[in-house]
DNA sequence: TTGTTGACCTCTT
DNA sequence: CAAGAGGCCAACA
């Protein structure tokens, strides 16, 4: 019985045991903490992951927090739609998103991903539970 | 308490 | 093809 509709199950072994029930910021933490270094995911990804795909805002607010987690939350490999780094501003210093993704293999111009397509992590397709 | 804003996405005109 | 509006949820004034 592979339920894949409900995407919220596949997140509950992501998370810590005794806490199914996380919050949707904590839920965007994890997903964003398991992306592998020198990949980018979208906000929406994470969002239709989470099985809300019309909060891809709140996954954004929800990194606005992310410094202030005690676990390094990579924030950098997170952009928007078109692979801009939109966030960068948000950032201690605005290039140091685009620092961050460089210094992971990433290649970024004009504010943007370069081969964004190759390099983008789709949570939806790596986490994916078979059987 | 309501109203506005926000690191977005998608549909509609 | 470009611009506008709706939708989602949470924090802030």
């Amino acid at each position: 019985m592979a339920k894949r509709k409900n995407d919220k199950e596949q997140l509950s072994i992501l998370l810590p045991s005794g806490r199914k029930e996380s919050s949707f910021f904590e839920q965007v933490y994890e997903v964003t903490r398991i992306i592998p270094s020198g990949r980018v995911t979208t906000y929406g990804a994470i969002a239709a992951y989470l099985g809300t795909k019309k909060s891809a805002r709140m996954v954004g607010w929800a990194m606005s927090g992310a410094h202030n987690q005690t676990n390094s939350v990579p924030a950098q490999r997170v952009v928007n739609r078109n692979g801009m780094l939109s966030g960068s501003s948000h950032f201690a210093t605005p290039t140091l998103m685009q620092e961050l993704l460089e210094n992971e293999g990433c290649t970024i111009e004009n504010n943007r991903v370069v081969n964004f397509e190759k390099v983008f992590w789709n949570p939806e397709e790596e986490l994916k539970i078979d059987n």
